[in-house]
DNA sequence: CTGAAAGCGCTAACAT
DNA sequence: ATGTTAGCGCTTTCAG
């Protein structure tokens, strides 16, 4: 920087209001000092610029999501990239595997680095430690479900009225035992999905059975034996409802290893490649990944500028996308 | 830090020394140091610190690929986002599309943050401006495939042989009109699958005949529509190889539409979610996408530990997984 | 083993 | 509209 300015036959500082555009320098001693900048091959430390600039910030953000190279995820994930490489912030990720411990750990690295902000996909448990740990008023969003006690911006799908009408739909088509297939119910978003599933039943005032309900399910093998039991046992359901994208796949697996594809009728959670390729094709409830991170990403840079109001809350729909399995009457 | 020192009754200095594990402290002198560091939550600066020190180091690198979104890439990004978390570094990323441009853009970007060091899916086009934009000396490791005129690390899959392998595996089935659909020529992974395709054909005694290879198709419907075409053509191929992955779902849709699933056979390259559940299920060429991710990190890191020997080419081995689609007999 | 001084490249606050 | 001075929090260098 001092060396483009003993070329440019400026002081350092001019240099300086060129590189930040700042207004107060002539148009000709500007030029001067582009072509300096050109000739030099000049490019600003931004290491330098937060340490000594007053908000110290470094135009980094990060995002922590349970699995990157999930699909569901790696889709809000790009999309939150996308959006703010346009403003020239550049975002640092990581992968919690829904662990509490790895997912703190990763917030704290991130934030001993600077970061300006941060997008969660928050773990299950308590996250009051977010108060303490979060430095001087570093923003945080969170993305696909809200975090238990801290108080922030959150971005989800309708998950509640999603499984309602998941579960509504099969009530159409005839179906009284409708079973659903979860992962744990301290993941905020499994508990919405059974609260709606449940709203459906009360709404067309059938019973909740407990015995239909198989939560817990980390991965497909698990969902499947699961589904595999329900399906063999004496009073079996005639309809399932896949709570989540893994549960679906293994619910998949199950009616197909019993044959019993095109007799019990599935309405699944998310949307999976080639799942309208199967006989029959499989009913889902589609979730806007790119949506969610787009407006996570759009609501932290709100906050980045300056938006002090109440934590909001945005909700971006989903789509039911009736596909064959979903339309099997009861 | 300062604080620190004057808590701990030492000079700033000490303090350094101790953040930085530095041997030279009495021991009971650090433990009064990390005591006050604890009792202040005292966490050191890494902009400082880089500013500072004396090679420049971030502790960040960045992962560049052609689409975070894509499974198979959000796998390799995955792998060495953890393997890099495991020595403190951090990882930042960005998205191609396989547009040279965006990837010249983001490699500035992240040259410019003064990243350690870089992991690249390069684009099909001449990478030969990297050796000007790479700053003094940053390592680059390119994955899935070499970039063109610049002579780097690169961690990629056996295509050519996988590609061979699958086409031998449809000669021995007795095909003799093999379709090959795969992306833009110009990608080298697209090059070398044909290469092998080739060799197979060769080694069989089989003429090539480029009335069968349908190439630049850059998406599922690209592909999906080039399958109908030759399907429908007076003298059609009795089996498929798909090139990439797009491409195999492209032919799946195809051989479905004309209902030819379960006439002509087909192998397509990378495993998706389901294609073991297809009727028939599909045979596929499964990357080790993990293994190229973890591969290129480690090669990374051994640069960045200061390894300066000659580029080294790590070949990840692929697998030929048969389920179906690529035993029916011509 | 510990400390004091210098200075990394930049921006803030004040001159001029 | 431009320059001067100070100093961000740290590591380097050298002195004790």
């Amino acid at each position: 920087m001092r060396d483009v300015g003993e070329r440019a036959g400026v002081s350092f500082k001019t240099v300086s209001r060129v590189v930040n555009g700042e207004a107060a320098v002539r148009p000709e001693v500007r030029e001067r000092v582009l072509a300096a900048i050109e000739e030099l091959g000049y490019r600003p430390d931004p290491a330098a610029s937060t340490l000594r600039r007053s908000d110290g910030r470094t135009g980094t953000v990060a995002v922590i999501v349970d699995d990157l190279a999930n699909p569901f995820a790696a889709a809000v994930h790009r999309a939150v990239v996308d959006a703010m490489h346009e403003r020239g912030v550049l975002v640092l990720s990581a992968s919690t595997d829904e662990d509490a411990a790895r997912e703190q750990e990763a917030f704290r690295a991130f934030v001993d680095r600077r970061v300006d902000g941060l997008i969660l996909m928050p773990t299950s448990v308590d996250h009051r430690w977010l108060a303490e740990v979060r430095g001087p008023e570093i923003p945080v969003v969170m993305v696909d479900r809200p975090a238990v006690g801290f108080d922030t911006d959150v971005v989800l799908s309708d998950h509640r009225p999603a499984a309602a009408r998941a579960t509504t739909h099969l009530i159409r088509r005839g179906h009284r035992r409708i079973a659903l297939l979860t992962e744990a119910l301290e993941v905020h978003t499994a508990r919405e999905r059974l609260d709606g599933y449940e709203d459906a039943l009360t709404a067309a005032g059938l019973a909740f059975d407990p015995a239909l309900v198989r939560s817990g399910l980390r991965d497909r093998d698990q969902a499947q034996d699961a589904a595999v039991e329900l399906l063999d046992s004496p009073d079996p359901p005639t309809a399932i409802v896949g709570g989540y994208n893994r549960a679906t796949v293994g619910a998949i697996h199950a009616l197909r290893r019993l044959d019993l594809q095109h007799t019990v009728a599935l309405v699944g959670f998310d949307d999976v490649v080639l799942a309208d390729l199967l006989e029959p094709a499989i009913t889902v409830i589609a979730q806007d990944a790119v949506a969610l991170g787009s407006a996570a990403a759009l609501q932290l840079q709100h906050r980045l500028d300056g938006d002090r109001s109440p934590a909001r809350e945005h909700v971006i729909p989903t789509r039911l996308i009736p596909r064959g399995s979903g339309e099997i009457a009861a």
